[in-house]
Parts: C-alpha cells; structure tokens; sequence
DNA sequence: GCCTAACCGAGACGGTACGTCCGGTCTTTTT
DNA sequence: AAAAAGACCGGACGTACCGTCTCGGTTAGGC
C-alpha cells in the first residue's frame, strides 16, 4: 500500500499468484539497472529545468529509455517526480551516525550539515517539482510530509530525549511538537519560502526558540 | 518591473498626461470590469476544481470573456492563478482589531479564529494553487510568502512585544523568531502537509513551545 | 439589389427617411475619399500576399482607415475582396471604344490587348482572391461572372453581330453560344488554370473555334 | 518533391532497405488505415459544410483520430483538403469505356452522362473545396486542372480524331483547342458561376460551337 | 537447445490545453 | 454623425505533452 500511494517503482515481483508454490516469474524479468537510470534521469531534468517543463519524453531520451519503460515503473509524471525528489533528499539526511557531542546545543547544530552550493541549488529545483506534485496530487502530501521531515524530526527527538536522560533540559517539555519545529520551518523555506536554510537561521531557531523552550525551569537556589 | 514580476494585470500604456504633445489614449480604452470579472472567474475555477484542471478557456467562459481578453491582460495561466490566489488571500485580513486579552496565552489563541467552513475549503484550494504557482515561478516565492506569513508574524510579533512590555515574559527572549514559529508552522501545514490547523496544533505550540521558550527566566519556586 | 448582391459600397444617401420633402442628411456626411482609399489598400494587400493572408486590419491599417470606417462600407472580407477584384478588371476591359478593323478576325484580335508584366502578376494575385470569395460566398457567384466575362462576352458579340451584317459569316450561327467561347475560356484560365492568357492561346481559339464555326456555309459555286 | 508540393500523406522515412547497414524502420509503423480513415471523415466534412467551415477539430473527430495523427500527415488545412478533393475527383473516372455510337455528335452527347443527383451535390461541393484550395495554394492550379479537365478533353480528342479518321468531320480542323472546348466550359461552370451543367448548355456547345466548327468545308448545296 | 512470455527502444496514437490570430462588433475621443 | 483607434467575443489554428498501444527485436526462464 505504502508503495503504490508513494510513487516508488512497483518491482513486479508480485504476480496475482503470489502465493506459495506458484512464483512463476515467466518471461524475461525487468533490468533492475532501468530503474536507476530513469530515476537519474528524471533527477537531472528536474534540476535543471524544473517541474512545469520536464516532459516523460525528455526523461525517457535521456535515460535512453522507451516511455512504455518509464510507465512500467511508474504509473505518472507526478509518482515518478515523487520518487525523484525523494532520492534527492534522502541520501543527503544526515542523521544516519547520530552526532553525539555531549550537549544538546552542540548535537542540534551538529545535525546541520553544510552542503555544497552545488548540491543546493539542485534541491531548490527538486524542491520545486516536489511542491507541484502536492499541489496536483494532494494525497501524497502525507507521504512526501514524512518522508522530507520525518527522519529530521526523529533524529531531533532522538537527540532531545538523549538530554532529557542527561538532566540537561526540562523533563517536563513537550518533545513531541519540539522536535517539530526545526525541521518544519527548515522544510518550509526551503520549499516555499526558497529562501536559503543558512547557519543564521540555525543559530536563531536553535537559540532562541528550542533551548529557552526546553531550559530547566529554574533552578531551586534562587 | 512590478507589474512583470508579479502579474498582475497590464493596465494600458501609461497616465493620461504621457508626455507634452502625446498623443494621449486613443482608441477604445480597456475595461476595467473585465479585470474583475476575469480574476473573479479565476477564483471560482481554481476553488471548484483545483489548479491542475483549470483551464483557460473555462476561465473564459465563465467571465463570459474572450480569450483575447484574457491573454491582453495575463501573459500566462500562472500569472493569471497567481493573482486569482493573490486576491483570495488579501482580502482576508487576518487580524484587523488586534486582540488584547491581557495575557500572552489568550491573545495567541485569540489570534486564531475559526472561521465558516466554506470558506476553509476555498482558502485550501487556494492554496493548492498558490503552491503549484510557486512552482512554476520560483522567483514568485518571496512575495507569496510575504503575502501569507507576512501579516501573522507582523501580529504575533505585537503581541509578544505586549506581553514583553507588562513584564510577562523574557525580556530577552528573541521575539523576531519566535513571532515567525506559528505562522510558519501553520503556512506549512496548509501548503504542504495539507493537514488541518486544528486547535490540537495550536495549543501544542503555544503551550509546548511559544509560552516556555518565552517564560521569564527566573520563575518563583512551584 | 445589385448593390447590394455584389458587395459595392453602400453610400449611405439613403438614410431611412429617404422620403421626399425630408432628405435631411445630417451628422457629418461620410467621406468618399475612404472608399477609394480602402479599396485601393485591399488591392494592394491582395496583390501582395493573396486572399488567405488578406486581413481586414492589414486593409484597414494601410489605409489609414478604423475598421468601423470599413465595415460601414463593406459588411465582410468577401464584399470587399469582390470589389477590389472588380476594380482590378473593370479598369480593362478594352470594350469601350469597340475596335472595327473592317474583318471579324481583326475586331477579335483587337479586342485582346497586352497588357504590361506587372500587371498581370498584380491580376493574377486577384483572381485568386475572387476564386476564394467565391467558394465562400457562393451566392456571389453569378454576379462575379456576369461583371468578368459579361462585358467580354457583350463585346464579342456585337463584333459577330456586325460580322453578320456585313455577310461575312453564317447568319444562323449560334452567336450567343459562340460569344462566350473566348471570354469563358480566357476567365478559366486566368482563375483556374492560372496559365497565362497568351497571344498563341488568343489565335488559338479564334482561328481554331470562332471562325471555322462562323464561316459561311460553303459557297454555292462548287 | 511530389510528396511536398501535392500535399499527398508523408509516409515515413524511406524504403525498408534504406541504406546498408541502415537502420531500417524502428518505432511503431504509421497505421495505413488512418490515412483512409481521415480522408474519408475530410471528405464527408467537406461535402457537409464546405471549405470555409471545414475544422480540422471536426475531421479528427469524425475520423476518431487525435489532431496529431492528422498534423503528422497533413501540414495544413489547405493540404488536407486538397487530398479530399483529389480522392473525389479521381474516383470518377469519366469516360472507361469510350462510347462509340457512330456518329461525332453521338458521340459526344454520350460522353455526358447524367449522375444521380446526390452524387452531383457531392462533387459541387467538392468543387467549392478545390476553388478555395487553389486561391490558398496558387502553385497546385496546373494540377488540378490537369486531374479536372485532362481526361475529359483526352477523349473529346479520341472521338473527334475517330470522326476525322471515318471522314466525318474537316480534317484540317485544330482538334487541339477543340477537344478543350466543352471541358473547359463545363469545369468554369461547376467551379466559378456555379450554374447547373445542363442539358440545353451541352447541346447549345455541341451544335453551336463544335460541330460547326469541324463540318467538312465543302458541304453540298442545301 | 528450443519455446515462450515478458521485457526493451522507438514512436504512433487519442485526447486535451495552450497561446496566437482573425472576423465582425462595440466603445472611446476627436473632428 | 463620421472618423481613427483599439478593446471586445467567439472560435479555429497548429503545437506540445500525457498516458496508452503497437511495432521489431532481445533476453531470460521452463521444457
């Protein structure tokens, strides 16, 4: 269900007779390499173009590709944008060997990465595509939500839950919506505002809003 | 520069007094009733049936204008969105009387006031449009974003400075990011997440995040 | 009925109250320098680039003209384009002082005169242009053929007429039939074939269809 | 160049054995039937509406083909339509079997043979079709008058050169410019004035013009 | 080692929206 | 009231692109 409502490739494993006895993968099976290829493709024409003007056609010829292939895969422009946005975003979070720097503050801006301006200007387009395909297919806003902040947010729940257990901040804070906030406003301006998520945005957010919010509440020597 | 940057409509070749000796306005002068009736077609197609099944000619038809009338006035279907979207979201100023409640906490919750269904419905479509504009323009971005989080950062950056000068909170506290939390949040669900701005959400930001991160410092011992 | 079956411009002398006693021409009495202008402007357009790419805001535009000032005279694009062919051919006709060389053959081939190149490209042009109209406007197409090829026909036969008279040819000959020949043939030529109307075709047909059809039933002295 | 200036259905590229080495024909083959398909809905538009409202959105529909399928055929309207009107002309052949009753006049009065009437219809408004054709694409004129009127002039000459061979007719008669004649006046009829091609016209030519034209020169004393 | 089904590149296909252009009408100001 | 200028409605034009289908040809299995 996940795949078919997110877009990724639907890798025909599964024949109607998928049950046990009757694999039956008859016929030549599909070259695993299309799909990366494809995907590459679709990568780079969105970059470079942006969504409004990339064309099946355009990604097929590039990835030198018929379009049956592409469909094969994908069942529309917008899922294939979907899965391409997605392979942008995901190999770049960076929450994969947690920083652990010993204090809250030294993790939360150690989860920022600075990446190269390069990289930055091929998320903004990717970001571009990826605002066009919620707007033409709102049921995939949960999925694309989850999976752009999602890791984020965990990482930053992870990370806050790891200095509630320190005593570094107060116990009682509501981590849940906490860990929200950066990662959310992160994904707003990078997909609507489209204003650069720079280090002073960062210090801003981490210090004048996470740390005051979660400082212990006041210390008993008055 | 403004008029192209933003799209709206291209209103004629200058002032009556063009220049001494000028030829002044000749010919049949453009109605400005079709402005309206078009921009107001425009909405009603982008609320009915979303941005990706607009169409001009069903814009057209429904301002019982020709396609000719359309095109002298926006250069393109996003242009043309993007004022639609534009309209929708001025004329709902969101806070005309800012509240004074007395406490920080009720002039937060009073900012948000639930409003008719019908017209949360409209403002949603809107805002599918909106964003597939953004995506076709990127440049347009900033002012979209001005025009939409603008007015609530503007009202929550007020309160809080209410709040600072009672001497009910952190002197300190850095208001200019704090006032953009909500409203960001909030400008994200809508867009993006596509999720409702339910009470739930706000009082989880206000009570987990804006009223800690904005406490005073040394608070009497509970 | 002619008038206005043929597409010439309608000179508005007849006002609704055309009664007598009440003439009462008021308001600005309309310019009859336009009509020659606007007709003079379609013929050149027509000559220029054909009937298809013929536009009324070209004629209008060379002319110095509004559009209205050339609807008021012509009610469409094919009223016009008729007249302006006609102008083209009435200019012509060399019937009007009749040639009377003295023998039947003489008087038909006076009849024919060549005429400069450019003009003839600048015919040419037009007979396009009235071929279209009259695939248009089908209605028009008796009174087209009776202003190109009635005069024509007129002439020769008066010529025959007097051929006749003079005891030169067979007085039961079918004149009306054989008046025709010539006109009709040179008019398909010109409009249909668009091959040139040519002294060799002219001798042609006079000494290969009129005369031999016209001689006289054989003299009695065998 | 034939393909190009007479408008006739761009089949592909090249013959299967196009080059050594060459590489042959990929890609899904153009499906014949849609060129038939088309041209019979163009036809059937045309005899309907005639030229001037013919659609090209009208003839894909009524052909059940999508506008690119006939663009990637025709270039144009113009040419289309010239295609139509080929196919209606040529599936009349007029004369197969060259009637032979014995005598000239016999002969030729044969060689008109009256269609059913809703055949007629069809064919005039054909006719319109190709007049407007030939004012949009002056440099078709000469074939189309060769389609027209070539095969019926080639058997006037047939029957009149048999009469001159049976010692019927004048054998010094320019046969050349006679056997054009009729077919000539007939096609400016049907395609310029628009008059029926009746019976009284076809008698009035035949006895008025063309058999006085080629009685023999020395006729016994009546 | 063949047979067969499913793959592959290429591109034609139906459908639909785009943005342009033009015919004929209407509405300004100026003469 | 006519003239010039040009905006207006309606609708056809030719282009582009989406998602489907159909070619010839290739590449695995299963027999």
């Amino acid at each position: 269900m996940d795949a078919t409502a997110t877009g990724s490739p639907d890798h025909g494993t599964g024949t109607p007779t998928d049950a046990p006895g009757g694999p039956a993968t008859r016929g030549r099976p599909r070259d695993p390499g299309r799909d990366a290829a494809i995907l590459d493709a679709a990568v780079d024409v969105l970059a470079e173009v942006g969504y409004a003007a990339l064309t099946m056609d355009a990604v097929a010829l590039r990835a030198r590709a018929g379009k049956a292939t592409v469909y094969r895969r994908w069942a529309s422009k917008d899922e294939l944008v979907l899965d391409a946005v997605r392979r942008l975003e995901h190999q770049q979070v960076p929450v994969d060997p947690l920083p652990d720097t010993g204090s809250l503050r030294g993790d939360l801006l150690a989860l920022f990465r600075p990446e190269p301006a390069e990289e930055t200007a091929r998320r903004d387009r990717a970001a571009a595509g990826l605002v066009s395909v919620l707007s033409h297919r709102p049921e995939l806003a949960g999925a694309a939500h989850r999976s752009l902040v999602g890791p984020w947010a965990h990482a930053h729940r992870t990370v806050m839950a790891r200095a509630v257990a320190r005593g570094e901040v107060d116990p009682g804070a509501d981590v849940g919506i906490l860990a929200q906030v950066l990662p959310t406003m992160a994904a707003y301006r990078a997909l609507v505002q489209r204003a650069p998520f720079d280090e002073a945005f960062l210090l801003a957010v981490v210090d004048g809003v996470l740390l005051p919010a979660l400082r212990p509440p006041a210390a008993p020597p008055r």
